[in-house]
DNA sequence: GCGACAG
DNA sequence: ATCTTGTCGC
């Protein structure tokens, strides 16, 4: 699968703007999902390489059963809110090379937590067809009052009068992460999801396996 | 004009 | 994201 890269944050804009319409903001999306999909990517200090990785994880055991990564390079400067751009072309690259269709994907980063509702997970959602939810380490957009102290507890984020996701507290006594939509998934349910995927650590297991998988994957690369 | 700003 | 030592806590 492949994507059209903007080459103006002007154009960037303008594909947010024109792909938001076709996300499924409302869902349910898969209560029970056999194979769950983590995504991220590693990038070199030079700035000019990166490495995506996707690993599927088996829900139930939380075993990874597939994996893929692709090299390449950024395709888009950083710019808070177009941060897509940048990983895009390679996540896609590496979903390709998987031989296991998941039924979810967990992206690193967020989804309707965006300042135009169209994060990562939103646009790897809509390009991919598949339910996708955004799980952040920090805040894009949005307020939100300080959740309880133990695992499970949550707070809605808000931004412009509206729920844009959810502050999560995966374990007891760590930092909240920033739960949203993404694409085809309610958030009630991708909030239960993230639960299901961090039974020991803050981040969830696909994640976490995406992100070994991407940096050894650089690592190699830079050889 | 001064902050804020996914990864 | 990445650059980086020690250090606090279980």
């Amino acid at each position: 699968m492949q994507v059209d890269t903007p080459r103006t944050v002007a154009e960037a804009v303008a594909v947010q703007d024109r792909l938001r319409p076709l996300a499924d903001l409302v869902g349910p999306g898969p209560r029970r999902p056999a194979m769950v999909a983590g995504l991220d990517v590693a990038y070199a200090e030079s700035g000019d390489l990166l490495a995506a990785a996707v690993t599927v994880l088996d829900a139930a055991t939380l075993t990874v059963v597939d994996r893929a990564v692709s090299v390449g390079r950024p395709a888009f400067d950083y710019v808070p809110g177009l941060f897509a751009f940048r990983e895009l072309p390679a996540l896609l690259a590496a979903l390709d090379g998987l031989t296991v269709q998941p039924e979810l994907l967990v992206c690193d980063g967020h989804g309707l937590a965006h300042p135009r509702r169209f994060g990562l997970a939103c646009h790897l959602g809509v390009v991919t067809g598949l339910p996708a939810i955004g799980v952040g380490k920090t805040r894009l957009v949005g307020e939100s009052a300080e959740p309880g102290p133990r695992r499970g507890d949550s707070t809605p984020l808000i931004d412009g009068g509206e729920t844009v996701g959810r502050v999560l507290r995966t374990r007891d006594g760590v930092k909240p992460v920033f739960v949203s939509v993404g694409h085809r998934m309610s958030l009630d349910n991708a909030v239960d999801q993230v639960l299901a995927l961090t039974p020991r650590y803050r981040l969830p297991e696909t994640t976490r396996t995406a992100d070994r998988l991407c940096r050894d994957a650089l690592a190699a690369a830079r050889t």
